[in-house]
DNA sequence: ACCTGAACACCGTTCAAGT
DNA sequence: ACCTGAACACCGTTCAAGT
């Protein structure tokens, strides 16, 4: 209320068409804190692709100085790893219906949609990482759910690596997609993206239309199924 | 032969003590070649990280110029484009025994086996990347054996794509490997690399010790043979 | 405590000049 | 054809200086 107060009493000595906002400065920048600069740094990177983050190119974002960044972060790692753990808080860690089975499955779902919607992130991946707080929740989830589906403790670890491996590689590979259509050119010949002639590859050939990567969909449940249907299998013949 | 006489003129007219070799240049160093500077890259990538493979360095390291690398290579891409090929030389695609199943799997180990070997290049596979011979002779022969097991070209392409994620993820996520085991401090007391107390992950802790990533023996083989034993469960069920 | 601009030690790559 | 050094347009980050 008295926040309120402050506020119509800010608006009173401006012409109010400016729109003031007491929580932000002379500039009409808001103050700058660690969750702001994680947010536009994931907003600039779902945008413009990992490599566009720079710190210039992210302060000049948030109208600041470039240094004004390092008061909040330590370093471009540090930032990265806030950016990660901003990206896992959308992952649905909730209790979900059906025995582990199903909700293993609807947590790895749950997992992948969130990495979809933030693909040119996914890569950071593959540096040294420090998990943070939600990243932790998710694992907690996993380990908790294959535990109560009776895998010992050695086998609980090996099976959550190999899933983590698959669910966030996929997107990894994406890029890396096998790419060997045939492109037709402009003069009416037709070029391969293959290093090698059609014929020393047929196979590929057989099956290029549907060598998409992680562009193809239903692509990723195909994966997740057969994974999950041989966890299943090595509960049963116990 | 002539090779051989205009050799030892030229030992000739030099004290023989230098050690002179007519295939290197007056200052010792051999012809600069795309071969050479692909291996050279790769050695460098594999003894000192990914990040310490700059333009500078690699050329430093081959007694050259800069700029003389751009003469053999477009640029920085297509040079790790090469390196990637030049790895993937090292899998033995040749046909084995065993069925198509065993016959998978060793070419899977295999290609485990590569990427063992130069674990600090695997993460360009998260680049775009333009596939060269040695990659199209590999995936040839995976496409082909799943193929001849049955699958259709749609599932043939699925399941070759999320084998490929799992192999190649492995190495990504090792750098990114959980490391929430339990460390003492010089003090005496206990730190946790986790950001969440050890009450709120009892699945983490219950297992923490066998939470070591990449790094784990057999971890692969666990993933992989589960993940093998689901695309056996499906070809049978048809 | 928070912000700023200049400066440092790097990058990949272009360009003009050499042989 | 192949190599070279200087230069350009970038990086992340340190530092001294401001409020």
């Amino acid at each position: 209320m008295s926040e309120r107060t402050s506020t119509s009493r800010a608006r009173a000595e401006r012409p109010t068409w400016v729109g003031i906002d007491p929580s932000k400065d002379e500039q009409g920048r808001a103050p700058l804190t660690r969750p702001r600069i994680v947010r536009a740094a994931l907003r600039l990177v779902d945008e413009q692709g990992l490599p566009a983050l720079t710190m210039r190119a992210l302060a000049t974002e948030l109208k600041v100085s470039t240094m004004a960044l390092y008061n909040h972060v330590r370093d471009k790692d540090e930032l990265t790893d806030l950016m990660l753990d901003l990206m896992l808080g959308e992952v649905d860690c909730s209790p979900a219906e059906g025995d582990w089975f199903a909700q293993l499955r609807t947590l790895a779902c749950s997992y992948h949609m969130a990495l979809s919607a933030h693909t040119n992130l996914v890569r950071v991946y593959s540096t040294k990482i420090r998990l943070g707080p939600h990243s932790l929740m998710v694992m907690e989830r996993v380990l908790g759910l294959l535990l109560e589906a009776g895998f010992s403790s050695a086998d609980a670890a090996d099976a959550f690596f190999a899933l983590y491996t698959y669910i966030v590689g996929f997107h990894q590979m994406g890029r890396a997609a096998p790419l060997p259509n045939p492109t037709s050119h402009a003069d009416g010949t037709v070029g391969y993206y293959t290093a090698l002639p059609p014929e020393q590859v047929p196979s590929i050939m057989a099956v290029s239309r549907h060598l998409e990567g992680a562009r193809r969909p239903g692509g990723f449940e195909y994966g997740l199924d057969v994974f999950l249907d041989g966890l299943q299998a090595q509960v049963r013949h116990r």
